[in-house]
RNA sequence: GCCCGGAUGGCGAAACCGGUAGACGCGGGGGCCUUAAAAGCCCCUGUCCGCAAGGACAUGCGGGUUCGAGUCCCGCUCCGGGCACCA
């Protein structure tokens, strides 16, 4: 009785309304499986997949980011990753696009060679069983891949033309070899680069880093950080990438300051981004290992010297950088403060650390925490040079005073008093270079790329060093340098590679004199492999190559990238970097690779990320067996905001099923005689616009809500849905639910590809409502709603709500205001 | 410390430009069908008070602007991510 009672259908009506009159037991559910694996089959065999690479007339690449073959198999983050670029893809071939979306293997790497250590196989055996594993894999998943031109980074054909690419940087003066203090993971046995290191600590196994001195090849990214920096402005790049380049490359103006030292012919450069702080400025610090740090040393202070030295050198990188007490020793010497004349103290500590800047500074201990800690342990000079609103220039510093506001003034600093810090900055900056002490300058936290691996599972580095000739190019006609096949690849704490071993592999006679030579016995980061494969896509199959001219012009720059957002420095990076470097050396036409990337989300299940060791790992076979790829893709697309990711519940799946169920239930059903249903035919326009209007934005969860939304319109209709109600929901579901898709498809008559039957045409007219819900408040709070005829004014609808005793009672008295938003609200204030 | 995100029912989440908070789905409750179960279908489901009609309270916390704030402003807390002895 009552309320519950009152909307209750019957029962039979509903079933008949679902089943098109048929029996009552016949279950609506469809058999995923087989329908899956005839679609597969299908579009395989006509080439559904497939574009036409050098006739498209509106090229669209779209690009996902290729994965690491792992003995594990695919994992639903890649699963979750592909399935929104295939998405974006296929809505876009259905507008009209040629869309290009390939896939391959990033193969080469650490990762397929720690993994075959452990597991006691070859990567060059392994690797190609991952793969098969993979491909098996990804078929399945339904993905709109043209396989013809799929890469391989550790194949022949493609490894080839990576070492191409090292030379053309080569020629271009952008790789250079020198002995450095790097990264060396203890138990990779390998050089990392700054990206690949996390807080001292291994970004693949987590071991603590060492730093080792060795010979290494680099590549001059740090020449290009201005560039790579500015160029973030104009990307359309999620935000949460360009804001993680952007502090990775980090970008500081500031001065080189030169300090001259006393009795001597000696100068100190330091660099500083407060050279309004100069007159506060009472000591230098030299970085341990500056090379005028043992030239400065007085008698008296060699021994000290020596002694810190050799203790830093001893040092971990984690140590070295970390925040501790203050350490240091002075060198006895004496440098000419420009600003004051005085003569002030040059001393050395670990704290200013070589890599940076000039490896020297100013010690501004009033205005630095760091400086002001020093200056205490060591009695050092404290002098305060900028004050606050409520201090004076006597104000006696407790600790050191860094931030600034506008309210701040320079004080103790002779003709520049009473300056702000701005005008501080600027105008000293000018005095100081206008009297040859200083310049300005940026610096940037970026450091050169160093590429090599002292690893076996990569592709060599193709430089032979030869006693006459020096360092000597591969010639790209003898390209590859192949990778031999070796048993004992195990890498070991030598710092040699394990190709050292080999001398029927490294000697080789000189390129240019024919002497006898050796071979580079490096290998080359695996992100270098993966810093052009977007280039080779499209020529993938060219051998003669790296990338056609002709179809790169086509096909480049990508126009739609997806991928995760743990690459924001690493892949990203370099691949802007390498695009940069092929675009200066006249190789292509573009120096941005990507137009447009967003950052996915990242699966997560129970609150926690996947692992292993918390068993809550999801396997995507099992769920693809069980509900089938359509239901999988389309619920893993509905958990959450696809840019944010979400938490992965297996009870989740039935609901997106069921609505799949349902969908193939009112087609198979559909009634072809009479005409739609105007009310149904509004709501269907309703949600062509809102899916419209949310692939392109990544909304998938809400595309796909307002979808089920329409079927239950569909299912509630108490009717046989008509043909021209479901065909073009059919249209929309087809880039989450590609299989049963194109099924729906054929059963409703059709013989050509739901892909190629174009995108359902909005009608505004069409989605009109004629009566709309107008909210009411009073005092602004809702007391009711009123239903209106659309065309109607704020007076009507204002008589209309005062018609409603429920709202009119809150009314006391005249009305004060009104305030009427048409089509959606009208607030009577008294 | 600096820079990006974020916080909404039992749960995942919606909400255009400041205008009906909680769409859609899961879970839960009740019902139909069934010998029964499963499946399917129908209804209900933010919290509190109330027999009901209805009312009050609700978007991390504290203020503010406004006829009206999840949304804007000021000040915090917590969570995720990036950078960090970076001068």
């Amino acid at each position: 009785p009552g309320a519950h009672t009152k909307k209750k259908q019957p029962a039979e009506r509903r079933t008949i309304a679902y089943l098109g009159g048929m029996d009552t037991t016949e279950p609506v559910a469809y058999d995923p499986t087989a329908v899956e694996a005839k679609w597969q089959r299908a579009w395989a065999e006509q080439g559904t997949n497939q574009v036409d690479l050098d006739g498209a007339t509106r090229p669209f690449y779209s690009l996902m980011m290729f994965p690491y073959p792992s003995a594990e198999g695919l994992h639903v983050g890649n699963l979750f990753a592909f399935t929104g670029s295939d998405i974006s893809a296929r809505h876009h071939r259905m507008l009209g696009y040629n869309v290009f979306q390939p896939l391959g293997y990033d193969a080469f790497g650490i990762h397929s060679e720690n993994y075959a250590l452990k597991v006691g196989a070859h990567p060059m055996e392994m690797t190609p069983k991952n793969v098969a594993n993979f491909q098996r894999q990804l078929e399945r998943a339904g993905l709109m891949v043209d396989w013809r031109q799929k890469v391989d980074t550790s194949q022949k054909d493609y490894y080839r033309w990576t070492q191409w690419v090292f030379l053309q940087l080569h020629k271009q003066g952008l790789a250079y070899k020198k002995a450095a203090a790097v990264n060396w993971c203890p138990n990779d046995k390998t050089v990392l680069a700054n990206e690949q290191v996390e807080g001292g600590f291994c970004e693949r196994c987590g071991a603590a880093v060492e730093q080792r001195f060795l010979e290494q090849w680099f590549f001059r990214i740090g020449d290009y950080a201005e560039r790579l920096l500015h160029n973030l402005d104009t990307l359309d790049w999620s935000e949460v990438t360009r804001s993680a380049q952007r502090n990775w490359i980090g970008r500081s103006e500031g001065a080189e300051v030169a300090f001259k030292v006393t009795e001597s012919d000696d100068v100190v450069r330091v660099f500083t981004t407060r050279p309004d702080t100069i007159f506060g400025a009472t000591y230098l610090v030299l970085a341990p290992e500056h090379p005028l740090a043992s030239t400065l040393t007085t008698d008296g202070q060699r021994d000290a010297v020596l002694a810190y030295q050799d203790q830093t050198t001893r040092q971990d990188i984690i140590t070295r950088k970390s925040v501790r007490e203050k350490t240091g020793v002075s060198t006895g010497s004496f440098a000419r403060n420009p600003a004051t004349g005085e003569d002030i103290p040059v001393w050395i500590a670990d704290y200013v650390l070589m890599e940076y800047g000039t490896g020297a500074i100013m010690a501004v201990p009033g205005h630095d925490e760091r400086d002001f800690e020093f200056a205490q342990k060591f009695a050092l000079p404290i002098v305060r040079v900028v004050c606050g609103p409520d201090e004076t220039a006597e104000t006696p510093l407790t600790e050191a005073l860094t931030g600034h506001t506008s309210d701040h003034k320079l004080v103790n600093s002779g003709r520049f008093d009473q300056l702000s810090v701005a005008e501080g900055k600027a105008i000293m900056t000018q005095w100081l270079e206008d009297n040859g002490y200083a310049a300005a300058v940026v610096n940037f936290r970026l450091h050169d790329w160093c590429v090599s691996r002292q690893r076996y599972w990569g592709p060599p580095i193709p430089i032979v060093y030869c006693d006459a000739c020096g360092t000597v190019p591969v010639p790209e006609a003898q390209l590859p340098v192949e990778l031999p096949h070796i048993v004992d690849f195990k890498p070991d704490d030598s710092g040699i590679s394990p190709l050292a071993r080999h001398e029927e592999w490294y000697n080789v006679p000189c390129p240019t004199c024919g002497a006898p030579a050796r071979r580079e016995t490096d290998v080359s980061d695996t992100f270098l492999d993966s810093a052009w494969y977007f280039l080779r896509y499209p020529s993938a199959r060219n051998d003669a190559v790296a990338f056609d001219a002709e179809r790169t012009t086509r096909w480049l720059p990508v126009n739609s990238y997806i991928g995760g957002n743990e690459h924001a420095v690493l892949h990203l990076l370099y691949s802007r970097f390498v695009t940069m470097a092929l675009f200066d050396g006249g190789h292509i036409s573009f120096d941005e690779p990507f137009t447009q990337f967003r950052a996915h989300g990242l699966i997560i299940r129970d609150g926690a990320k996947m692992s292993k060791t918390k068993g809550n790992v999801i396997n995507p076979d099992e769920y693809v067996a069980e509900w089938g790829a359509d239901s999988f893709r389309t619920y893993l697309m509905f958990l959450g905001p696809y840019q944010e990711g979400g938490d992965f519940r297996s009870q989740g799946i039935s609901g997106v099923r069921r609505f799949l169920d349902r969908l193939w239930g009112s087609v198979r059903d559909a009634q072809r005689g009479g005409a739609p249903d105007r009310d149904v035919m509004r709501k269907l326009h309703q949600v062509i616009r809102k899916v419209s209007d949310d692939l392109p934005t990544l909304a998938y969860n809400t595309a796909i809500a307002a979808m089920m939304e329409y079927m239950n319109t569909l299912r509630r209709a108490e009717r046989v849905a008509h043909v021209g109600e479901v065909e073009p929901l059919v249209q929309l579901v087809a880039p989450f639910a590609p299989h049963l898709a194109e099924e729906c498809w054929r059963v409703l008559g059709h013989t050509a590809s739901v892909f190629d039957s174009g995108w359902p045409a909005f009608d505004a007219s069409l989605a009109a409502e004629s009566e709309i819900e107008i909210a009411v408040q009073v005092n602004g709070k809702t007391r009711g709603r009123v239903h209106v005829p659309v065309e109607v004014g704020e007076a009507e609808v204002l008589k209309a709500a005062m018609a409603d005793a429920s709202i009119a009672k809150f009314v006391t008295g005249e009305p004060r205001k009104i305030i009427y938003v048409p089509g959606r609200l009208l607030n009577i204030v008294v």
